[in-house]
DNA sequence: GTCTATAATCGGATAGAC
DNA sequence: GTCTATCCGATTATAGAC
């Protein structure tokens, strides 16, 4: 039984308080009481409440520049645009603090909104390097237009999905299933899809709900 | 030249300084100052923050309920649905501090939280009437299952789209263009039309741009 | 590394004069 | 209705002992 460093502990208790009840409505005060430390030991480790929602974005951009580095030219098959849809909706989840408040969190800390906006536009280039890849397999029909509209769809889904169902559905806070946000990414594609990936989509898309 | 009275001034003050700082980011002092009046008598007007966040929002509930009541059996034309966009992107757009921030938001003023998903449930059930009223008159082909996905896929546009391209393309917090977010609701809409209303809709939509 | 104070600041809100 | 002054509570952050 390994024990956790102090440090980590913070980290680890600040994502979940953040998650649960919003960044914003975390106090420090409230981080330390949670692992029963004093709050001076808290600022001991983190100079400041910034420095920890700072050092929980990095963690979560490198997750996500690490997800979204899409091979330029591979064949991409649907089974992988799943896997890749779930891991994506469940790292969004991990750090669904960042989301849920994104407007607020990102303007109280401006450094990072430069590089949240980074990981938009790659995720955006993520979707177009698929469906590129779906293109060229003669798995997808789509007009350079609409194709952008959807790749901004895409995105703008996977990060406001999570906390619209939380809020529409009445879901305790704590555990968002991921799955019907894949099985509504899918919903988006499978309309530029040809009729043979379409039933494949459309069967696949079913499992996630 | 008719003298605007001191409490209406301080709603359209607090409303424009919450559209563009976002609501937690603007203090009461700070609208009594952007008014040139005190703060004890922005106190003498309303009794707290909240109930200037409550009164603005009372408002916007009014105005969405009036623009959601879709009638059942009418044969809505796509020109009227984009009529019918418009509007309502218009009108998120006037009262958008609530989305910016809206897990906050509801969080703080829990009162808010039922009735803002009150305003949600009905923006979907209109969508879906207006999809129905389509597929009545021979417009759509889509099936149930979709459908559903399809309009809740409508609302979470609706609601984040400003927030979302405010954000991924840097415009100015001021002023907020409706038309790209209308474009990216008839994209969504569009592959379940019959060809002929998808050449309209096509049409339509790029006028939007 | 951890604790117990405690300072410093800020924002919401009130009291009472005009 | 409006102002000035002020209080109160919460929250971030620091100082210094252990």
């Amino acid at each position: 039984m390994k024990k956790i460093k102090t440090r980590d502990r913070i980290l680890n208790t600040s994502l979940a308080l953040f998650n649960s009840a919003g960044e914003p409505n975390v106090t420090t005060l409230l981080i330390s009481d949670e692992m029963d430390i004093s709050p001076g030991n808290l600022y001991y480790h983190f100079k400041s409440k910034g420095d920890i929602v700072e050092e929980l974005f990095a963690v979560f951009e490198e997750e996500m520049l690490d997800l979204l580095a899409v091979p330029e030219d591979a064949d991409i098959s649907l089974d992988q645009l799943g896997f890749f849809l779930h891991m994506l909706f469940e790292a969004v989840a991990r750090y669904r603090f960042i989301y849920q408040d994104l407007v607020n969190v990102l303007s109280r800390y401006d450094q990072l909104q430069g590089r949240f906006r980074k990981i938009l536009k790659k995720k955006t280039g993520a979707f177009e390097l698929i469906c590129g890849s779906f293109r060229r397999q003669g798995m997808m029909e789509i007009e350079a237009e609409t194709l952008s509209a959807l790749c901004e769809q895409l995105t703008l889904t996977s990060c406001y999905w999570s906390s619209f169902d939380s809020l529409s559905h009445l879901n305790d806070r704590e555990s968002v299933d991921p799955g019907r946000g894949v099985y509504q990414m899918i919903q988006l594609i499978t309309p530029y899809l040809a009729s043979d990936e379409q039933m494949q989509a459309m069967m696949m898309s079913r499992d996630y709900l």
